[in-house]
DNA sequence: TTTGATACATCATAATTCTATGTATATTCG
DNA sequence: CGAATATACATAGAATTATGATGTATCAAA
């Protein structure tokens, strides 16, 4: 795991990235494929998916429908028009940024 | 310049990757040199720095010494045989987690 | 002489994630 | 069968950290 501050900034475009791949998915889904993805090394509390992807729903960006598997209820989040939209946006910042911070930080290798 | 949160976490690794390099720096200077290297995109605000440098000293990663110009003060820092001990693994720890971000979120890079 | 650059600082605010806690259902294994 | 674990959601308070606003002061250049 890495020091908690670093993932900041970074969670909405990891989720914009995963639904704009699967099309849907509900919370517990994303966590664990976030870390299987990760191989553990990023793993997403409850605490700060749940909240963000309120925050997103909220923004526009997301939508969600429910579904019952018995009597549980999962929530399957979609990109919304704005979401699919936004989702360029957010990851040409953010891939950007990482170019940037490999200037900085490791000017020895070649940029992304 | 990118949405403030995702600079989170990556501003004491910056700071420790420009002491490294540089051997004493004052904090007006690596502003400027953080705006040069990035061509603007990352502008450290005086309000972060000044800080964020405080702190670092508090935690032992930094120490300084004031040189007078004329008469006006610079605080030249330095990093701390803890600091270059720590650097490391700072700068460690944000290879692998940029490394684990592209993974991610443009997997058809190569990771770097 | 006045503007902009240099050089530091602090405080309240904002944004975001985490920890802790809670509820409840489903599955697996001894 | 019963207990432990996994699934699936949620919220509230705490922690962290960068920002904006503001302040002080010196120096160079126009």
């Amino acid at each position: 795991m890495y020091s908690k501050e670093l993932l900041k900034g970074t969670l909405t475009a990891i989720i914009l990235k995963l639904l704009a791949d699967h099309e849907k998915m509900y919370g517990y889904e994303i966590s664990q494929h976030v870390k299987e993805l990760t191989g553990g090394k990023i793993h997403l509390k409850d605490g700060s998916l749940y909240p963000a992807l309120q925050k997103m729903t909220a923004d526009g960006l997301l939508s969600y429908k429910e579904e019952y598997i018995g009597k549980r209820v999962r929530k399957y989040y979609f990109l919304t028009k704005k979401g699919q939209k936004e989702k360029i946006a957010y990851l040409e910042e953010l891939r950007d940024f990482i170019g940037t911070l490999n200037k900085i930080v490791f000017p020895q290798l070649k940029s992304i």
